[in-house]
DNA sequence: CTACTACAGTGGTCTGACCACACATATCCT
DNA sequence: AGGATATGTGTGGTCAGACCACTGTAGTAG
């Protein structure tokens, strides 16, 4: 290395030159970096070190390869630490009962934002959705987290439903009345009211 | 989701497998995971290929790796992953923004949750602690994620709050007299008192 | 001009070779 | 015997080189 600079492993150094070098010359998505060999030669260092930065901030959505053609910058607004991260901490039994507590309150945050942000219009196309298609709860609960125009709160919220599925916990479906009912209670922006819509919806006892 | 693809990776496929592993065997951190080379022979796979796997949970802050001993299940707290990542991602204003949201309504979650569960001497000893400490914002709500009692919601809030760290939003200190009150409402287990209480010590408007 | 071929470049993977370091063991000297 | 020292083994850290599979393109044949 052109400084040997301390116990600092090789790959780390490398991960820390491609951001400069990303800031530098001013990449942004979609635009290409210099390949492996090309890099190994210009940091001085073996193309196995190269290929263990460049996997490491692969797995973490930060760049893209593509075979044959080269290693590009990724559009990472969707950042999937949450995603590696739970994936890798959901393990013990009281998970389950975890993922369907999480979930419920995600989703009346969502509701809530939803409430503040939606427009006259979207609510009316909304409505209108409900009565003219057969859907899953899932669909739409989804254009809900969409709503909530937050993408922290909406990558949750995805996360969580993958998990709902993976483990294998269907959510009993609600009558359309319940969905209407609801998103007529988003109108009055009135918090309690929509929390006791939910609940019914979720067939929960109001406690 | 999560179909079996063909065309997936070595080094990713070795990364589902160490997931698989830690659940199976029941790891946790500190525990030792097999060597490169043993992992290498027994998933049929090049050591190099094994190190990209490893350097990128590595660079996760998943893992720790120590010269001459092995390589160490680590207590996955936030740390330098965020560093890493908020240098790469989260550089608008939108997504700034976001961070702020999405803490907040997890934390008024987290307090309804504490709520539920807290039990009475927990609830005297916490307040015991407001008195006798002299402490961080986060530390308060560290420990409200904690008696929320639900692993999920801890690293949700955890991983926000890294954000916040690397963001650079700090939060403005409140009275001691304000975190009294909070922990009063808790016990009236009252929603609207809790978030009120909340809205107070965060300053925020009432709308 | 089109269609096919050949080639160069790129990522994907494996192997083998060193090195630096940590730990356990054996060995030696007092 | 006891403590200091040498040695051996196992581990991660790094590198070089060799293939492979795939892509895009320049060049060629029709």
């Amino acid at each position: 290395m052109a400084q040997p600079e301390k116990n600092t492993k090789v790959y780390v150094e490398i991960v820390r030159q491609l951001r400069e070098m990303i800031n530098k010359d001013g990449l942004k998505p979609g635009d290409k970096i210099p390949s492996e060999r090309e890099l190994s030669e210009r940091l001085n260092a073996g193309r196995s070190s190269v290929r263990e930065a460049l996997r490491a901030l692969e797995l973490l959505g930060l760049i893209e390869t593509r075979r044959g053609e080269g290693t590009f910058i990724r559009d990472f607004r969707g950042n999937q630490l949450v995603q590696l991260l739970s994936t890798f901490i959901l393990q013990d039994e009281k998970a389950k009962d975890d993922v369907v507590e999480t979930k419920n309150m995600i989703e009346v945050d969502c509701l809530y934002l939803a409430a503040e942000k939606f427009k006259e219009d979207e609510i009316k196309r909304l409505k209108v959705w409900i009565d003219d298609h057969n859907f899953e709860d899932e669909e739409f609960f989804r254009k809900i987290a969409e709503q909530a125009d937050n993408h922290l709160f909406y990558r949750i919220w995805y996360i969580l439903n993958d998990y709902y599925d993976a483990l294998q916990l269907k959510v009993s479906p609600a009558e359309k009345a319940d969905y209407h009912k609801l998103v007529d209670s988003l109108e009055t922006k009135r918090g309690d009211l929509i929390l006791e819509r939910y609940r019914m919806l979720r067939k929960m006892s109001t406690e």
